[in-house]
DNA sequence: CGCGACGTTGATTTGCCTCAACGATTGTGG
DNA sequence: CCACAATCGTTGAGGCAAATCAACGTCGCG
């Protein structure tokens, strides 16, 4: 694995902490690329959720199936993003959901022990994880808004709005999954909204 | 101050981590206690959530009124949970939220700055804030799935059934509006459960 | 007491879902 | 390289869960 293959993710952590080159190679030395197929599953329920996964080149999703056999989807990542059932990871207990690969790609894993481990050693990667918590949190809550407060125009004008990128490429029905409504409904959406302008 | 008044909230801390009498000198510290009479505000929009507040007594909770006027609580909080506006507090921006005392209530609060040197200075808070954040990502993210994948009347059931506690504390209303249907709606849905059992 | 806040109940409406049929595109085996 | 199936998005008809609107009862409190 070349040096080259960190880079990314090393610079997405220099913007929380700064990073002397032994904390470089204390972290690297825990990181596994993987590579995935399209339609790969990278966790499935029942089995624990072991790495937090840094995708490198592709896209992901991580969803729910109800008991009704509908999905729902959790999150998406693309380049740059952290994905798992992160409700699983952090209490290392079966998972619930499945994540999935949409494209083939390529992700950097780093495994629970590890990472508690790092932790444990350097203050710096122990801030780090804090950080990204807490961001995560306050992203989760402002889902939890849009969920509560919009209609579905609404949150797919928001969400559109916000990851172009991600809506462009992604499955319609994994986006309206996302957005809490049926891809039919989402189709019929988009169609208004095009006509409109 | 008294020393009683803190033991609960450390209680809570030696939960995830192991303190030293020196540790908790340096923690209580930075604890203030406050007195909130009911439908008293902690936070309002548009000022920047300077603390994080932890319940000693009473009960509080967050919540948004969008565009059209309508209130959708995001969040309860009663005695040994933590409340504030999440989002402002980590970036200190200002607030979307209101955080409203529901009765009269007695709070700890712990500021932002005095948290951040805390965990700098002591890896052990910077662990157990750590830990605290993901749990909340995980609980935000359990949360979206019910939003997501439940019905009205099984959302309420899944919460009157891990929190009974809340449900008869919190008018009607306010508990509506966090599980995402009008009172009406949930009013009918109750003497609905109610003839049937 | 009387007002305001809260919960209840019923009639009506609507946003979104379900079901079904039909193109378009992709992928796959012969 | 074509044929055929599978997958995905589109469109329309009809249905339902939950919202809206309105009227009324009740309780706590100034």
């Amino acid at each position: 694995m070349s040096i080259s293959d960190y880079q990314p993710l090393l610079e997405n952590i220099k913007r929380y902490i700064k990073l002397e080159p032994a904390d470089e190679q204390q972290f690297t030395a825990i990181v596994r690329k993987t590579r995935l197929k399209k339609r790969q599953f990278l966790v499935q329920p029942g089995f624990v959720c072991q790495s937090q996964s840094y995708v490198l080149k592709g896209a992901l999703r991580s969803y729910f199936v109800n008991a009704e056999g509908q999905e729902h989807t959790i999150q998406f990542a693309i380049e740059d993003w952290f994905i798992s059932d992160f409700s699983s990871y952090i209490s290392q207990s079966p998972a619930s959901l499945f994540v999935e690969a949409l494209e083939d790609s390529v992700i950097l894993q780093i495994d629970y022990e590890n990472v508690e481990q790092l932790c444990a050693n350097n203050a710096k990667f122990e801030h780090f994880f804090r950080v990204v918590a807490q961001k995560s949190f306050a992203f989760s809550q402002r889902r939890v808004l849009s969920n509560l407060g919009l209609s579905a125009e609404e949150r797919y004008l928001e969400f559109a709005g916000m990851y172009p990128q991600i809506v462009q490429r992604v499955p319609q029905y994994a986006l309206a999954s996302y957005l809490g409504m049926t891809p039919e409904f989402l189709s019929k959406l988009k169609s208004k909204l095009a006509r409109k302008s």
